[in-house]
DNA sequence: AGATTTCTCAAAAACGTTTTTGGTTATCAC
DNA sequence: GTGATAACCAAAAACGTTTTTGAGAAATCT
C-alpha cells in the first residue's frame, strides 16, 4: 500500500527494489537462496533509503535480542568506578566483533539486583547477563541457573559451578606476603574489602597461606574490614594501631583505603612508606601520583572484558561448556613498600 | 490454541482469567473500561503465572521504547569516571521513578559515536538520547536536530540552541582566581582539559574574567593543555616551569592533573601547597587523602542526574520548550592552595 | 415503555520482521 | 523430448503486544 512506502520499513525496500519482503529479509541477512546481482541491488536501495531493520520486529520474530547486558550494582559505584569502565571496554570490543549489543543496567541496591535482573531476563530484553562483585552464596547465581538463563561472573561463589572470570585473588594476596617478608616484616596486617564478597575472602586465604609459607602467624587482631562509604583505611588505621600490636606493612583492599590510610598513620605521626609499609590494589590512575607513591596490583582490564566477551559469544553460539578463567594480577613495586621489621629483632 | 497456553505470553493470561486478550491488555496497563473486579482479577492471575509483557512486541506495536540511552564514549572512560557514574546514578533514579528503563551504550571513539547514535535512533532501540563531552561545534547534535529526536546534554556548544544541563564552569573559572587572588598570587596559570571540549573553553573564558576583574593580565604562557593518556599534570608543570615566567599558583582542569602536577613540581624542587598554590576540580575520593589535601570544586552528582531524568520525561510527556540549567559547583578548600606572591612584591 | 447513555468487554487489525512453504523458471541428465 | 534437480523468489504465517471498533447488557432519562 502507499503506507509501505511512507514508513521506512522493509516493504519500502522491497517495493523500491523490485522484489518480495522476504528476499529483502533473506538478502539483507546474508543468508543463501538469493542470486547476487539480486542482493546487491537490494543492498544498494537499503542502503539508499537508509533502512535499518526494526529491532523490536526482529527481535520478536527471531527469539533473541543480540543483545548482553551487563549489570552494574550501585553499592559499587561509588568507589571502584575505573574497575567497571575498563572491563566495559573489552567487553564491547568483543561483543560487537560478533554483531552483538552490550547494554548496561544498574541496580540500585541489592534487593534491586534480582529485580534488574528479572527484568532483562523476564521480559526478553537480553540473551545473556554479566555482573561482578559476587558473595559466596549469591542468590542472583541461583536464580539463573535455575532457569538456565545465559549468564557469566566476574568473581567466584563457593560453589562455583557456573562460567566466570576472575582476578587471581589468593595468588595476589601470597605475592603481596612474600613481598613484605622479604623486606623484613613479620606483623602483616590487613585493611581488607568488605567481607560481603568472595574476592574479600580469597585475598585474606592468600594472605594466610603465604604468612604461614614464611613460618609466621595469622593474627585476625591485625585484620580490619573497611566500607569505603563508612570506614576509610584512616579510620581503620586509627582503630588498628590504638587496639594492640601494631603490624609494620598492612596490606590494602585497595589503592582508595591505602591512600586514606596513608593520611590515617600521619595522624599518628607515623611516616607511610617509612615507618609503615602499604601495599594497593588496582593501580588506579593516581596510584603513581600520591607520596609515597603507591606499590599496587595492576591488572589488564580490557583484556579480561575480552575474555569475558569471547566467552560470552562462545556460549550464545551453544557452547555449553563451564569455563573458568583467573586473571593474573601483577605486582607494580612502587614507594609505599619499604623495608621493615628491624626494631623487632 | 493450546500453544497460547504453554507459552507465557498475554493469551495465557486472558485464557486462565477467563477474559480477553485485549481486556488483559487494559486491565495491566491501567486503562479505564475495565471492572475492578476484573481487573483485579486479571492482575492477580498475571502475577500467579509470572506474566510481564514482552519488551519487543509492546515496543513493535506503541511506537515507543520506554527506554532512554546514555552515550559514554570511551575517549572519557579511563580517567573520569566517578563523574560518569556518579550522574547515570541520578538518572536512572529519575527515570525508573517514571517508567522509564535507562541503559547506557558505548562508543569506541569520536568516529564511533555517530554510529553508536545512529543504531540507537535508526533502529528504534530508545526514545532520547543522553550524553556528555560536548565540543564547541558538535556533528551529534546536528544529526539529532536534523531529525528531530529527542536528546538532552551534558555540556554545552556555541550555539546552545538545544536543552542542557551543565556544570557552571565559567563562575568555577572565576572562584578559582578570586581565590587565589585573595590568597596574594599574581601570577596565575592553569593546566587545561583537552581544549576539544566546550567546558574547557568555559573555565578558561571564567578565569580570564576572574584576572580582569582583579586587574591581572591574562598571560597565555601560563596555560598548558593536558590530555591526561599522553601529557599529564607532571609533564605539562615541567613544560610550564622552564618556559619563562613561573606561576605560583595553578588552577587545574580536573583533580588527576592536579595530583600529578604536584608530582612534577616536587621533582622541580618545589612543594606543593607551600611554594606553590594548586586548585584541583572534580573531587574525587582521594582528593581528600593525598598531600597536601587537594583544594577543589564538588558537585552534586546524583542530582544533577536527577535533574536530567526530569527533564527528559519532561519532553518525552511532550514538553518541546528549550531546557537549560547550570548547576552551581561549590568549592571545598583543603590544603593546596596556599598563600602566595609576597616573593614578587 | 421506549430511547439514550454508560459500562464492560470481545474481536480483529496493526506494528515490522523472519521463516516456512511452495511455486516458477532455468539447467541438466537421459 | 521428458523427467529430475537446482536456483531463485513470492506468499503467507507467526512472533506478542496495543488499540480501534463495535456489540451486548445494564442503567438512566424522557
Amino acid at each position: 500500500m502507499t503506507q509501505a512506502s511512507s514508513r521506512r520499513n522493509i516493504r519500502a525496500v522491497a517495493l523500491a527494489a523490485g522484489v518480495s519482503v522476504s528476499t529483502v529479509s533473506r538478502a539483507l541477512n546474508g543468508y543463501g537462496d538469493v542470486n547476487p546481482e539480486t542482493r546487491r541491488r537490494v543492498q544498494e536501495t537499503a542502503e539508499r533509503l537508509g533502512y535499518r531493520a526494526s529491532h523490536a520486529a526482529s527481535t520478536l520474530r527471531r527469539k533473541q535480542t543480540n543483545t548482553v547486558t551487563f549489570m552494574v550494582s550501585k553499592p559499587w559505584t561509588k568507589f571502584v568506578d575505573p574497575y567497571f569502565l575498563g572491563i566495559i571496554d573489552g567487553l564491547e570490543l568483543a561483543l560487537t566483533a560478533n554483531g552483538l549489543d552490550l547494554q548496561v543496567t544498574m541496580a540500585r541496591d541489592f534487593e534491586g539486583e534480582l529485580d534488574t535482573i528479572r527484568r532483562a531476563v523476564d521480559r526478553d530484553r537480553s540473551d545473556a547477563l554479566i555482573f561482578a562483585r559476587t558473595r559466596p552464596v549469591d542468590e542472583r547465581i541461583e536464580w539463573l541457573e535455575q532457569r538456565s538463563f545465559p549468564f557469566m561472573t566476574i568473581g567466584r561463589t563457593l560453589r562455583n559451578s557456573h562460567s566466570f572470570v576472575d582476578r587471581d585473588q589468593v595468588r595476589l594476596g601470597r605475592d603481596a606476603v612474600r613481598r613484605l617478608v622479604a623486606l623484613g616484616h613479620k606483623r602483616i596486617g590487613q585493611l581488607t574489602t568488605p567481607l560481603r564478597y568472595t574476592y574479600t575472602h580469597l585475598t585474606m586465604q592468600g594472605v594466610k597461606e603465604g604468612l604461614e609459607a614464611a613460618g609466621l602467624p595469622h593474627d585476625p587482631l591485625l585484620d580490619v574490614e573497611c566500607y569505603l562509604s563508612r570506614k576509610t583505611g584512616e579510620e581503620a588505621v586509627t582503630e588498628l594501631f590504638m587496639r594492640g600490636p601494631r603490624p609494620t606493612a598492612l596490606i590494602c583492599g585497595n589503592d582508595l583505603i591505602a591512600i586514606s590510610a596513608m593520611a590515617g598513620l600521619r595522624r599518628l605521626g607515623l611516616r607511610p612508606g617509612e615507618d609503615v609499609a602499604l601495599i594497593g590494589c588496582d593501580d588506579i590512575p593516581v596510584a603513581a601520583y600520591v607520596r609515597p607513591s603507591l606499590t599496587t596490583f595492576t591488572l589488564d582490564l580490557e583484556a579480561l572484558g575480552i575474555k569475558l566477551g569471547q566467552m560470552i559469544v562462545a556460549r550464545l553460539g551453544g557452547d555449553l561448556s563451564v569455563r573458568q578463567e583467573l586473571i593474573p594480577a601483577p605486582m607494580v613495586i612502587r614507594q609505599s613498600d619499604c623495608p621493615g621489621g628491624e626494631d623487632e629483632a
